[in-house]
DNA sequence: ATTACATTTGAGACTCATTCTCAATAAAGG
DNA sequence: CCTTTATTGAGAATGAGTCTCAAATGTAAT
């Protein structure tokens, strides 16, 4: 994964913020898997691979991810923050099942398209939106 | 406003809970006005017309209302919940600037119709959705 | 390498919205 | 009124996330 690496060296160096093994460390853990865990899932995912990175850390370096557009952070109303790496996934948003907590995603152009006439019609510059659906998955309902 | 006190009562009664005048005066703070406001805000509307109303009881208040269909509880990603009365107003969404905190409401059937489709495709049972576009209003941008 | 300086890190204190606890108070039905 | 049961308030507790600051580490120049 020499790609993250670089990825991850090139956001630092963006932000004028020296690369190091703690950064790498929490950054590898986001690409480990394309689940949707909140930092303190992965803080424990950290300790338990035997690695010492702090709490403090984690919550830092994931910021920087953040802004920079390797990390996407999720808002399920569940007091949380979650996190899944943007590696492979274009934008997309969620459903989320409020039975068993299984997260699937989606993508619709049309709606999109109807949201971006909404704002015309508002004025409004989009920045970003939310748009999630929640109700029972197929195994729960 | 005799309306406002049938529809507590209606329920209070439907929960199993008294009709009290604490909770008479939580809701009719949040018939107020059609605002997006925050518990403190609530609260502290309520201290300064002289009326005393705990925040404990004002929270509870709400809930009671929120499942009740009496309240529509938003949640903007600030780390407070926003409360409005639903009392004549339909479904909708929010348009959300960034900038000066204005929201707007915005409701589209094409929309809804696409999301339901979705959901189908999925079969998974909606139950509830959050859609909110953040950006920046007209007079922001 | 070694030094000198700046940035990063970790442990735990802190914040802030919200929830909980439990003794005091108030409603409801005899 | 009296008894029973629910509600209320004050402040403690919670929990995700942020902050502090001394110790550790990276960086660039010597």
């Amino acid at each position: 994964m020499a790609k993250n690496v670089q990825l991850l060296k090139n956001v630092l160096q963006n932000e004028g913020l020296r690369y190091t093994s703690k950064r790498q460390i929490v950054w590898d853990e986001i690409c480990k898997n394309d689940d949707h865990r909140d930092a303190e899932e992965i803080y424990f995912k950290i300790r338990q691979s035997g690695k010492k990175v702090s709490r403090a850390t984690v919550y830092r370096t994931i910021d920087v991810l953040v802004k920079n557009n390797l990390v996407r952070k999720l808002k399920l109303g569940d007091g949380r923050n979650r996190f899944e790496n943007k590696l492979e996934t274009g934008h997309h948003d969620h459903i989320v099942c409020i039975q068993c907590g299984r997260i699937d995603e989606f993508m619709d152009e049309n709606i999109e398209k109807l949201q971006d006439e909404i704002a015309k019609e508002y004025q409004f510059k989009i920045v970003r939106h939310i748009h999630q659906l929640f109700g029972l998955c197929k195994n729960c309902r």
